[in-house]
DNA sequence: TAAGTTACTTACCGATTGGTAAGTGATCCG
DNA sequence: CGGATCACTTACCAATCGGTAAGTAACTTA
């Protein structure tokens, strides 16, 4: 009884898992479908469209990243930023298929006229960033770019880290990898506390 | 008599611009040889399939981005890397083509199985990091670390940019760009000068 | 001037694309 | 028991996909 079989929910995941993989248009309602052992019409049957296909795994995207802020909890807005930030660096990494879809999204944002779904994502850092000693005195616009520093390293190496190790191997990645999450540390509470 | 025509290399530009607004899977060879007012089997005739056509982007793009770090000139390779850096920014967010094509051949690079073209670039920017004397006692790795978190940050931006600016509005997302280079600068003086 | 070569075009091809229309069998509800 | 709804399926469709084959007009070279 606790596992509802939905079958909407479950052709979004995997969805989800080949758009991250193969983009927009890399993608066919066929594939996910053959990926659900059903037929396409039953993915139609859902979601009209691949067009709202896709916009449905972006917005499912922006609520999940978003309930993960809410979900670290800390006594100051410094101490969650730090938290939220060394959890993200590590799943983003180990797991880089939401990484993957955030980057895509932003690739393909203007090419198809969509509207952006993260946006509510990105203010709640914000927000969060303007509560700390740091930033406090900070415009938004200030604060958001020093969150953008931040948020594009995790995201960049996130995205290449199956390049990067390919291209180097694995322990020459490894060691990649443990500098750079150190450096991460550092910069994440550089980036909380002045 | 300056101007060859050499249709390759238009094609090559025209596909350069496509792949890099739409991806491998969103550009087709029609649409490329509609762009140069041609049929797709004119582009056929010179690069014999779609992925060799892409291929030969890549390489084109691996060959430009080394050009550019050759074309830096400066007394000591901490200053060579701080200018490289400083111009590559400014370009990436004012003109994004090669930092959008450099991320999807990033998503893409385990999806389809490609050598990946742009190594001798990475390799050339560690070997210079190597002779700065923040890094001359670090592990190629370290320095590596060092640096992506910089390309990171910057090709991040690059690709943020439009969407940002249509989130946010064209005088906030000014605001978050000026502040967001300064913090670039510095990160980059930071980053060749211990 | 004849033979290539270059830079294409027209004419196809089978496979796949997103999407519509019309069912079908099972389950729920009054 | 009967109608409605759900979760699909089969059957199609026009358009587009990457790619092959064969030709053609223009230019270059021996």
């Amino acid at each position: 009884m606790s596992t509802k079989p939905d079958p909407a929910e479950r052709y979004l995941d995997l969805a989800t898992t080949r758009f991250s993989e193969l983009g927009f248009h890399g993608v066919s309602l066929a594939l996910v479908a053959k990926d659900a052992g059903v037929t396409k019409q039953a993915v139609l049957h859902y979601f009209r469209s691949k067009e709202r296909l896709y916009a449905e795994v972006l917005n499912r995207l922006a609520v999940r990243l978003l309930a993960e802020i809410d979900a670290t909890t800390a006594p100051t807005p410094a101490q969650r930023l730090i938290a939220y930030f060394n959890a993200y660096a590590a799943t983003a990494v180990a797991t880089p298929e939401d990484a993957r879809l955030v980057v895509r999204a932003l690739l393909d944002s203007d090419a198809q006229a969509r509207s952006w779904p993260l946006k509510p994502y990105l203010d709640r850092l914000t927000d969060l960033a303007l509560q700390t000693p740091r930033w406090q005195s900070a415009t938004r616009e200030e604060a958001l770019a020093g969150l953008y520093q931040l948020i594009g390293a995790i995201q960049y190496f996130a995205i290449s880290a199956p390049t990067l190790s390919g291209m180097y191997g694995k322990t020459s990645f490894d060691e990649v990898q443990s500098a750079l999450t150190d450096d991460f540390r550092k910069v994440i509470e550089g980036f909380a506390v002045p």
